[in-house]
DNA sequence: TGTATGGTAAACAATA
DNA sequence: CTATTGTTTACCATAC
């Protein structure tokens, strides 16, 4: 809810010209009035410059997140760098040896993930594996963060201690505020710590969900080494208390944290890396900082090692009423302090191993993609996404939106310009987001590369969840939600209440896409209004759906020689997880789906979701209509389709010839069986 | 370059 | 009168 209010506002926003007052932005949205009423009415407003707005006002906030983010970590690659090549601080092996062993694995790891872009990511990437990629971008962040942490923690309780030794014959004042000045330092960093982790959590695929929210940073350690973290901890007498999700969703705690973590992130020689950096909305990146601090709103009640009422210092499950005096509490029982220390050096060597993990599970990572015929290619990094024209419409939008939910990482690549390493890119992925010019592009994706129901029904909990864009046609997503439901007719209202179940992105610009909702129901033949007795509800001519369909398959050999190749990745994928899903429509199961009475026309979604598109079989596809496809792939299900299918083959014109002669009538006899069923009449 | 498809914005009408 | 629902047109982007 909140959520989709936000984005309302932003979106309705546009009257606020550029954007580029970012900030004003939301105060425009908030004079809008009525959210609901945005969306119908609309605005009625300058078109483009409503749309250049609106990208831009939906960039703000995630641009805020990634800015701190990526000056985040530039602070923290140059502090380990200075770590590792010459530590002011003496005599300690571990600060030198972690800095330097971190430093390899996050390099390679971080490089090759950030070499995409989010959209490619998102096309090439099934979702599963988006998600996991992600999740390692994330949890690549909070090592970073955390080692950056740990450091600046360790060096100051050198300085500490050799001031203390020093200075022993200094009045105890000095020392004191000294000892404050490096509390309080250490506070700020724990503060920024805390404000990256709830960025992350914010923008990622989990940022929506608690139990989720705790995975990338719990299920990784689990994954490293299920035993060993805990008992590391184990000296502390306590049982690791379980990581949870120090933070929960909602923008909560950003407030508070906000301008710690703006000001930490402030000094110009951080800065330098980011600012040559166009954002994907093509707005220079000078204006993040703004939004930054505006869009933050974040409470000020938050700690990254305080949460659910306890401290979570490792080993420690201190309660704490709230945050006061949960601070007062790190204040002296987690002090500076041998033991502390020690626990910090700990804490280093679990973020060491798991970044070694990390760098291991990226490399198998490789080798699959590599395996999977996704050979390397040149790096075209953000050519796209960055520079969308400030008018685009839908797509910038899109683009962007979709980027807002990836980890900093994927999206920022200050490290990955600098980096040399190559990243991995599926063919078909590649050109499906760059419109460098591969075969399969972004709708082929949706048509070819991704059977809807299956992907819908391996990934739906990552659609509901991740703020990113499904990869599917308004049209492909209409007849999805219709189809899942026993009588394959639903409302408008009730096409929407799909939408936003089903996908987390659908919660916000509701006016954006619901207008594309009615606008592709009136607009596709496939889709037939049937007046009810309690209103007018939707269907599926699944015959006009398919005939919507470009005859690729079946019609020029470079179609489908494109389709093979563009395979590479997303129908590699489908096929993938319909192979692993068995039947291959798991939603499809539904008990309605199946029912064969259901309407006439309605062909057992099977199709289209499943193979159609995706199909690469080769053998008969080019040569023969689309018809015959899918009885191959699809089981006896589609047999019943034959003859519908055969009406289609007539259609698309290309020419294949008859397959089907017994072609029922043509439109007409389309029109009666779906129509008959009691609609115009009425 | 032209065409097809898809997404978005918006105007407008009909209806609840 | 307002909000919702539908229809339609226009524009843009992408893919072929």
């Amino acid at each position: 809810m909140m959520v989709e209010s936000a984005s309302e506002t932003i979106r309705s926003a546009p009257s606020g010209q550029n954007g580029v007052g970012s900030l004003s932005g939301q105060a425009d949205g908030g004079s809008g009035g009525g959210a609901g009423a945005a969306g119908t009415a609309g605005g009625g407003v300058g078109r483009d410059s409503a749309a250049g707005a609106d990208s831009n006002g939906e960039m703000s906030p995630a641009d805020l997140l990634h800015f701190q983010q990526q000056q985040a970590l530039q602070v923290a690659r140059q502090f380990l760098l200075q770590q590792a090549s010459g530590l002011s601080s003496p005599g300690n092996n571990d600060s030198k040896q972690s800095a330097s062993a971190v430093q390899v694995p996050v390099s390679v790891a971080m490089m090759s993930p950030q070499m995409l872009t989010p959209q490619q990511m998102q096309q090439i990437l099934s979702p599963p594996q988006l998600q996991a990629l992600l999740q390692q971008q994330q949890a690549l962040m909070l090592q970073q963060l955390q080692e950056y942490y740990k450091k600046q923690q360790e060096q100051l309780h050198l300085q500490l201690l050799t001031q203390q030794q020093a200075g022993k014959q200094q009045p105890k004042e000095a020392l004191g505020n000294k000892q404050l000045a490096f509390q309080q330092q250490l506070l700020q960093m724990q503060q920024l710590q805390q404000q990256h982790l709830l960025n992350l959590q914010r923008q990622g695929l989990v940022s929506l969900q608690p139990n989720q929210a705790s995975g990338p940073l719990q299920a990784l350690p689990q994954a490293v080494c299920p035993t060993d973290l805990p008992q590391l901890w184990k000296g502390e007498g306590a049982p690791g208390q379980p990581p949870e999700d120090s933070v929960k969703q909602e923008g909560l705690d950003l407030t508070g944290t906000a301008t710690t973590a703006t000001s930490f992130a402030a000094p110009p020689k951080v800065s330098p890396p980011l600012s040559h950096h166009t954002l994907p909305n093509g707005q220079p990146t000078v204006l993040t900082p703004r939004r930054d601090s505006s869009s933050h709103e974040e409470t000020p009640g938050s700690h990254p090692l305080y949460g659910h009422g306890e401290c979570k210092w490792p080993g420690c499950e201190t309660l704490c009423e709230d945050l006061g005096q949960f601070i007062k509490h790190l204040n002296t029982e987690h002090a500076l302090d041998d033991r502390s220390t020690a626990q910090c050096r700990v804490q280093m060597q679990v973020v060491q191993q798991l970044e070694i993990q990390l760098a291991k599970e990226s490399e198998r990572l490789q080798a699959m993609m590599a395996h999977l015929h996704m050979r390397p290619s040149e790096p075209k990094p953000f050519s796209q996404p960055l520079n969308p024209v400030p008018g685009s419409s839908s797509f910038s939008k899109v683009t962007v939106s979709a980027a807002d939910s990836f980890p900093d990482g994927l999206v920022h690549p200050p490290t990955s310009a600098a980096a040399p390493v190559t990243p991995l890119r599926p063919p078909g992925l590649g050109s499906a987001s760059l419109h460098s010019g591969g075969p399969a592009r972004r709708r082929s994706s949706d048509k070819f590369c991704s059977p809807i129901s299956s992907e819908l029904a391996q990934n739906h909990e990552f659609y509901k969840n991740a703020d990113v864009r499904p990869p599917f046609t308004y049209a492909s997503l209409i007849r999805q939600a219709i189809l899942e439901t026993p009588d394959r007719q639903l409302t408008l209202n009730e096409i929407y209440n799909w939408f936003t179940r089903m996908f987390a992105y659908f919660r916000r610009n509701t006016a954006t896409w619901k207008n594309a909702v009615r606008h592709n129901l009136s607009l596709h033949k496939c889709f037939v209004r049937v007046e009810n007795v309690k209103g007018a509800v939707w269907t599926v001519d699944e015959r006009e759906y398919q005939k919507r369909r470009p005859p690729k398959m079946t019609g020029s050999p470079t179609l489908v020689k494109n389709m093979i190749s563009g395979l590479s990745y997303g129908a590699l994928n489908a096929s993938y997880q319909a192979a692993l899903a068995e039947s291959s429509f798991p939603l499809l199961n539904s008990p309605g789906m199946l029912n064969p009475g259901s309407a006439s026309s309605l062909l057992p979604l099977s199709h289209d979701d499943v193979g159609a598109p995706g199909e690469p079989l080769p053998s008969n596809g080019s040569s023969s209509p689309p018809r015959l496809s899918p009885p191959q792939y699809s089981h006896q299900v589609q047999v019943k389709e034959e003859p519908a299918e055969a009406e289609e083959d007539r259609r698309p014109g290309p020419a294949l010839g008859p397959p089907n002669p017994s072609t029922t009538g043509p439109a007409e006899d389309r029109d009666l069986e779906e129509e008959l069923p009691g609609e115009e009449l009425s």
